[in-house]
DNA sequence: ATGACTGCAAATGTTTTGCAGGTTT
DNA sequence: AAACCTGCAAAACATTTGCAGTCAT
């Protein structure tokens, strides 16, 4: 559950990143941050943009882009691949950890998390000597409801 | 370690599943298909391209686009994405299963497997009512070298 | 005033598609 | 002959970049 309270966090969080750059905040990008952390989920680069478009017909969709890797740099966003061969961003901020849950046949996805599966993905990094970073996991299947449909 | 009656054996897995749809086996498409077995590992398209060309110059960049998504029909190549923004192929007959050590900085990746995070998966998928069908997890970090690297 | 930011259009890079000619059955 | 396959070039996408004008500081 997304509050107003936290939007405001995040603002701080972005304005704090792009001062200590010397950049510069706008209206363009006080629009484009605002509808991206509204809105929960997975958005492509197109669909933010039309978004966008409908409260501000304006912007372009290059603003887009590059607020994209902005709010990338600021750990605001982050891009994922969940296999529908376009590239998605999800919050970050306050999402610290999660794996996918992905119905391949409606595109639901559920963020989950299971401390046991990290705690051995760190084990079997350091098996090969890797110090880990980051990592993706995605579970790919059929949920509930699309299970039903395709027993009948 | 991957010998000529392995290739053999994929070969024949190709052409069964080519005549099973009423397609062809080409000089082309052989040519394709023994490069792409040879080599292991992560493949992009363009490299693939690459190396066939080198062997056959006439061949033609949709050929080979077409020859992998004939590949992944037949269960040789699996699609991957590694996070380097490339399309990726690797070798998925007798591979049937496994994650990704990836390094950040020189790109060196090995293939892991852990039953106990295998079968965690399954158990988070059924928790949630998902029946799984497929999954893909990467793990990022530095390698034992490129970490000795990092430290000086 | 300076330097960052904007929208646009052009450029880039990847993958797909239309097509005319060639090949296999 | 019918259906498939080929290389090429064009098209279709997604994303980045150059630029001339605008805006924030």
């Amino acid at each position: 559950m997304k509050t107003a309270a936290a939007d405001k966090k995040e603002r701080r969080i972005f304005e704090e990143h792009i001062a200590r750059r010397g950049y510069r905040m706008t209206r363009q990008r006080a629009i484009i941050l605002e509808i991206f952390l509204k809105k929960e989920g997975h958005l492509s680069p197109e669909e933010l943009y039309g978004l966008v478009r409908a409260k501000e017909p304006t912007v372009g969709r290059a603003t887009v882009y590059r607020m994209l890797r902005l709010m990338n740099e600021a750990d605001l966003a982050r891009k994922v691949d969940l296999g529908d061969g376009l590239s998605r961003y999800e919050h970050k901020y306050g999402h610290a950890h999660h794996d996918h849950l992905i119905c391949l046949r409606c595109g639901k996805t559920i963020e989950v998390v299971d401390e046991e599966i990290e705690s051995l993905q760190e084990k079997m990094a350091s098996k090969h000597g890797f110090t880990l970073t980051a990592h993706e996991m995605d579970l790919f299947g059929l949920c509930p409801s699309c299970k039903k449909k395709e027993d009948k």
